[in-house]
DNA sequence: CGCCCGGTACGAGATCCATCAAACTACGAG
DNA sequence: CTCGTAGTTTGATGGATCTCGTACCGGGCG
């Protein structure tokens, strides 16, 4: 019976209990929006501390809480540290066009946050 | 120099005041949700009290204010009512590919809500 | 004119949300 | 074992948000 809720253990959404609305309104906040379109724009997982978000350590865990929970990342512990990576299956299957759409309108709309990513352009757009 | 603050004049944001978080977050109510879907399948403008809501006037009146103030929705006084009908155009030409997918998922995930909207199905995906 | 109907304004209460500071846990390196 | 790094938890605070009830207004109808 160990299971003790192990810290260590991270809950994600199965891809049927992602809703619209969740996903909307993890979106609707400018810092995880920032988060989204920086992790669309690597082509691996990154880290939490990878971001340099103008907000504290709790602060940040909260965000990326909510964007776990509302089915848009996927997080899991490497080591010390915890990696993300966007859900773009699910999404795109769920919601075809949504994250895309979304992506694009940040690329277009901010004028590509300070801080890069590493390499990669924005996101481009993938498949239509 | 007041126009005696007329309480018929309504306030929308100009297109380019529009911003992609105010968007998201009217979206990411369920009611708020449901009247621009019904919206979107109507052909025609429509009143405030066209939809039945499950809530009290006052709600209802706070819930098309989000979506106007957002730059969802626009609307105007004609006679007693107030007439309702979303800013295509604009969001559109914004955030292409936006407004589809989310009314495409809202027409996937959601059973086709109660109370029908009058003829038109959901809403075709327009031109892609 | 007087009334109703569609909608607004104004509080007020409850809940949620973003944010922080401080104390804590877990892992890896010395 | 000790320390540092990465992140969590808890509790608090201030600000939105959602909801309601009640009072109000403006236009149309009888």
């Amino acid at each position: 019976m160990r299971t003790t809720t192990n810290p260590r253990d991270l809950t994600h959404p199965s891809r049927e209990d992602i809703r619209l609305e969740g996903v909307l309104h993890a979106l609707s906040d400018p810092l995880r929006l920032r988060v989204v379109h920086t992790l669309a724009g690597s082509p691996e997982q990154l880290s939490c501390s990878h971001f340099d978000l103008p907000v504290t350590k709790s602060t940040s865990t909260h965000h990326f809480r909510v964007l776990r929970e509302s089915g848009v990342i996927h997080q899991a512990y490497r080591g010390t540290s915890k990696m993300n990576d966007l859900r773009r299956d699910d999404l795109d299957d769920l919601f075809p066009g949504l994250l895309d759409s979304v992506l694009v309108a940040v690329s277009r709309h901010s004028p590509t946050p300070p801080g890069r990513t590493g390499g990669a352009p924005p996101a481009p757009p993938a498949v239509y």
